[in-house]
DNA sequence: ATACTTGCAAATGATTTGCCAGTGT
DNA sequence: ACACTGGCAAATCATTTGCAAGTAT
């Protein structure tokens, strides 16, 4: 377990870039580590790591789930990577930095929506002064209904 | 797994009540089901499934884990309990019916705040008016800071 | 050379399920 | 009586950990 990252966010364009972000750190570029990395960039969108570990479907080759969850965490330190919890389910991993985006998802389609924190600021200003709390939708994210599945009486897990 | 509760809240006020809207839609009252309750009620406060199974400390008889799994379904099918996630961690278990609250979670100290829902109404709106989505807080609750883990700069699990 | 990593197996924690014996009504 | 329940073991899912063997620097 490396130190916490600290100070300007990562924002590493390709995978090379990301791996001089390891090197940087003195952290050694493997081909599993290089792998979690090629998934993230390949992906494009939050993924788990369980699909990583599968290849995303034979888009990249399949590695040890194991590793997987032990790269992603060490990527998540430095900075790189960073991670939500989609209501049940396993966890999500995406590219970035903990904190850069905050999501909100439907519990019924599972659709997410990725903002930018700063849209976010008057629901945060609002829920501060009136509960005390300054909440953040970034490691677990807002859950509710999207206007489609609103719509019908029908709709969704209700859990 | 019986039908999903429908219609009027039921609000117990104390076990044989509970039992009896357990009679009334045909359900056997045993030893377990009747323990599950009595938990509930002498806990006053959300509690996970293992700590129900485990008697309370000892303020009540313990019993079985599966069955208070499948015990705590039973009841939340009636709408005689709710449940929701607290961050990580189990699954926590209290009287009412699901959606009677919601709540508002520090990621550092682990306080709870239950909030009426109407409370957060505005809140809702601003969100359903932004994101066109209508936030529920009652099965994921809102994740956040408090005032007082706000203050220094060291707090808290950071996940 | 050697400390950092991997891969595989086994452990963990929460929750669920199969199954048969037990029991409410 | 008989369908509904309980208890216990075993299965599942997501994630973590132990450890010997492999490898990046």
């Amino acid at each position: 377990v490396t130190a916490p990252h600290t100070g300007p966010p990562i924002e590493a364009q390709d995978v090379d870039e990301a791996v001089g972000a390891l090197r940087a750190r003195g952290l050694r570029v493997s081909a599993a580590r290089r792998l979690v990395l090629e998934a993230l960039f390949n992906a494009g969108e939050p993924v788990s790591a369980d699909r990583i570990a599968g290849g995303l479907e034979g888009r990249v080759p399949r590695s040890d789930l194991a590793s997987v969850y032990r790269n992603l965490e060490t990527l998540e330190e430095l900075g790189l990577v960073r991670h939500f919890h989609l209501g049940h389910g396993p966890g999500m991993y995406a590219l970035g930095a903990e904190g850069d985006r905050e999501y909100l998802v439907c519990q019924s389609c599972r659709h997410v929506h990725a903002a930018e924190p700063a849209e976010l600021d008057d629901v945060r200003d609002l829920v501060r002064t009136r509960f005390a709390l300054a909440p953040r939708f970034s490691h677990f994210p807002m859950v509710g209904l999207c206007r489609e599945c609103r719509g019908g009486l029908g709709g969704g897990d209700p859990r």
